[in-house]
DNA sequence: AATGAATGAGTATTCATTCAT
DNA sequence: AATGAATGAATACTCATTCAT
């Protein structure tokens, strides 16, 4: 339980294996991302006993540096509106600035093997966009029949595509994040 | 005059593979696949010579049975929004109704080795897709900025996240299905 | 027994076994064998049921090739010198002209598998030069203490000599040929 | 600091692969070899990263050790003929003496697969071999036409024979030797 | 007799994990 | 704690041979 003391070797290991799932999956040998890390092979295990540990433990990693991306300077007190452009602009531009992270994160998603305690690691982001969602009703500005889950879950899809999109064509990235967001909005609010 | 290839093991070990897939990712065992589809390990190998072979048969095989029930009966006549909801229709019904094969072909989309061929397998349906974005612009339905391309991503977005919402909460399948289109609407095409 | 009727298509498997020996050793699969003989799988094995039976086979065919190529207008009458001239001349030539089969023929006698029968198929050639050996002794051209076989062997062993040679310096085959003949007489004769 | 490679492993894995390429072949299953020499499967391979490596080790390993047997106490100052007939008995002792290892010799020369750092690695043997040669030739010994080239042929072609009438006739082993060598001397030099 | 699909045992190599140093 | 050698289960693919047509 007692974390192992070196954690710049952890921090090169999660470093080395996420570079190497967004390369070659999640199947990447975990020789490769001892080497990579500049550490024995065994050595690996002492700080992720297990290979699934491995990838929890970047799951968690990368869900804590996306948090703070999104939530540092978090207006609070504006409107839902510029709240939730604020998550949206972050997240968007988070994803398109670590294209190997964020593959990862979706990897990682995609696969069985996430625990519970990974799931839930970042309730505090998870609290906010509670809040988020909550205003967003209290102010009647969601269109009639949405749910809270149905919102989270048409900001994510519409986020997602609008990375994939500033990925594939880096140059209009600014507007296709704009657009992006006109389109949630208009899909989502009863009003502008 | 020899045995006669039997298309009934073809499809026995597609759809083997199908299930395999479904169940461990594309990594799954070949010898699983085999055993699964009652056939010795090596018959598979006569069918696919490689498993890339394979991943990409149950990709076009799943792709044509796709556009068997998208586009069957298709208002090729009707307006726009008639045409695009038909086809979202039967899209997030398919992919709710075959979430094993809605979740291979994902997964195979995400893989690095599908073949040309195979990604351009489905012409018919591309061509169907591009005349209906077009009637989408000529009648002016579409919001200022959206290219053809951005549409596409936006329903696909929407549709796959549609199809999840029902697979999760299939009591209010419809609803969720009637929902998505609406946002999907109103978030692109101009004002009624 | 009864072997089957199309000789052709013996001949067919039997040069095209030869060709892939020579080309890949005697692991060469049965199925690039029948393709390049332009049957099917199967009838190779109508021909020879075994790929024993089928390396046994392509040794006895090269074996009456090579007998015939050596023996023909042989010398009976002619003296001792001559007559293992003749038959120096003739092997080396072969083996020189045919590299293929004279690789496979040395590969097959390394090889594990020869039948008796195969061994002594060729019971003419065998009887002959043992007639050859007899003169030799008879005539006191024999260095003293040579057993039959021991001068067996040091032709073969000096005509496979030769025979690399020549091949490796196709240019001075011809001296090679005379050279290596009068090595092999003086280091076995007699003084003159 | 962690566990050494163990040089007695390294050696029980060559001896084993030795004996089961001299039973079956280099065909023969690494797995045979890692069950032979007392390892894991997997071990065979943190020696020798691929079966090709493991047949140039045998190479390599059998080399050395020949030229071992062939090259202590060398009698460098001593003539022509008495520095060839050490060569002579010692190879010709050594290959009747380690028939497993000879055969495995003479049947990875035929094989494709040798590096050249394999074919070079024993320079000391060839100079030495070089420089008697050379000798020869200096001192007139040699029959006209004669290369060094062809010498050493000759010379490799009478070992050969001798080596396998010595192990079909092992009673007689020490005549084969000394006859051969005077075939050898009489067939090669220009007087006794 | 000819065909080629079907079979399944066999094989080199990989890789997460353990353990001696 | 760190190292990297040792382990052995797992896997895609091959190939001689059989057999239905």
């Amino acid at each position: 339980m007692a974390r192992p003391k070196n954690e710049g070797k952890r921090n090169a290991i999660l470093a080395a294996a996420i570079r190497a799932f967004a390369e070659k999956g999640l199947a990447a040998p975990t020789s490769d991302i001892s080497k990579a890390a500049g550490v024995a092979e065994g050595t690996l295990f002492t700080y992720f006993p297990t290979k699934t540990d491995l990838v929890n433990g970047v799951y968690r990693d990368i869900k804590a540096e996306l948090a703070g991306a999104v939530f540092s300077s978090y207006p609070r007190k504006k409107s839902v509106r510029e709240r939730l452009r604020h998550v949206w602009d972050r997240y968007v531009d988070w994803g398109a600035g670590h294209p190997e992270a964020h593959r990862v994160l979706k990897e990682i998603e995609l696969w069985g093997g996430l625990t519970v305690e990974s799931r839930t690691s970042d309730s505090a982001s998870i609290a906010e966009l509670g809040a988020l969602a909550r205003s967003f009703h209290e102010q009647h500005l969601v269109r009639k029949g949405l749910s809270d889950e149905y919102i989270g879950a048409v900001v994510n899809a519409l986020e997602e595509m609008t990375i994939s999109l500033m990925i594939a064509d880096p140059v209009h990235a600014e507007r296709h994040r704009t657009l992006g967001f006109e389109v949630l909005w208009s899909g989502i609010a009863t009003r502008i």
